[in-house]
DNA sequence: TAGATTGTTAATCGATTAACAATC
DNA sequence: TAGATTGTTAATCGATTAACAATC
């Protein structure tokens, strides 16, 4: 897929144009200009151009932008539909809860299998899925072709399953854990989940930039 | 505190800083010098001294910083002591994990209160403290001095929810919902958590940067 | 003192905004 | 056709990197 580059701060933006697009088009609405998206997002309407612009001209001149017909478009730049073969490790209290919370199907994802270490967890199920035992990763992953790791284990444990995963065909990580994949493994795709992190920037922005 | 304004980028910098610090520290070094911590974590050497002389001059020339004090310094500046009065609202399986998963004490923040519209919830603990009624958000913040929020709902409960906060002193939030806080309310601090939105991100990044 | 490394200024790079000709 | 709005080029702004004098 060797399309051009397109920087990062445009990629983080595609799934909010791509939410804002969904409940334009549920409440009914056909077109609109990026002027008008631009307010609702609180962007400037010469961003909206320029982003959507990296992937095509999906506009008209004095016509603006058909809602439904951008709205696909971008979800297929997202890839929304690849069903992406994929596995959560970690069934403990986040794990479990992210493997109930999303909807991978619309996202691009297909969760097919959930591990821990815990041999005393395995057979339980989640989400009519039974959690497996750690040591079968490997051969899962080869079995069924899977090409995304979720990540809901400590640093070591994150550190020491990899290795295996990317050897085993894993390309894609959401990664909750603070092992820095990017690191050793460049050529993977990462995104990182840090909720400390996010925490505690709101921390200095209660204590600095509000008036009291 | 109004201390002059540094970048958001920076900010969003600052939580890694303070974490490799941490294990730097635990690991009994004692100096180091911005090309090392550069090398360690992936950043350049300019970056990081860039960064830290935001707040001051923490270094040492021909020394470089010494890993202890800096690491209290980036506490203080990111205020992890603070012990901002906290309420989780929405302890459906997100909001239980956040109120489960998280050090509070350790982040500047102090939960004192879980609250979710669903009576039948009432009274359940989580980690030692009831679950508490919808209703009694506002009595609950104005009697404590509540002054973030944690919102684990649905957009539309966001949106109800956040006037009430606001006026009831909350100035800080850690927003899990699509609800857009910050444009109606400019002033107060918001930290969104968009998982899905992180999901997405990987999509496209599983689709397009690698080379398969 | 000589060597190392900071703090800070200047140069570069990248992302956002402004402007406008093209065109529906 | 006239008005609206895009696609795209140029200008601006901000963040990162490079360079180096100050100094421990």
């Amino acid at each position: 897929m060797g399309s051009k580059y397109v920087s990062n701060s445009v990629i983080k933006r595609l799934p909010r144009y791509y939410r804002f697009l969904g409940y334009l088009k549920d409440a009914g609405m056909v077109r609109i200009s990026s002027r008008e998206l631009a307010d609702r997002m609180g962007l400037s309407a010469s961003q909206i151009r320029q982003d959507l612009n990296n992937f095509g001209g999906f506009g008209q001149q004095g016509y603006g932008y058909n809602i439904e017909s951008l709205y696909k478009e971008i979800g297929k730049i997202l890839g929304v539909d690849s069903g992406f073969k994929t596995i959560l490790i970690g069934a403990g209290n986040l794990g479990h809860t992210i493997a109930l919370q999303i909807d991978y199907q619309k996202r691009g994802f297909d969760l097919i299998g959930i591990f821990d270490k815990k041999e005393s967890l395995s057979g339980q199920m989640i989400n009519g899925m039974p959690i497996r035992s750690s040591r079968d990763i490997e051969d899962f992953c080869k079995d069924n072709g899977v090409k995304v790791a979720i990540l809901c284990v400590p640093y070591e444990a994150a550190e020491e399953l990899v290795p295996t995963l990317v050897s085993s065909g894993v390309i894609g990580f959401w990664n909750f854990s603070h092992y820095n994949i990017k690191e050793e493994y460049p050529q993977v795709a990462v995104e990182n989940v840090h909720l400390n992190d996010s925490l505690m920037t709101l921390c200095y922005q209660v204590l600095h930039d509000t008036n009291l």
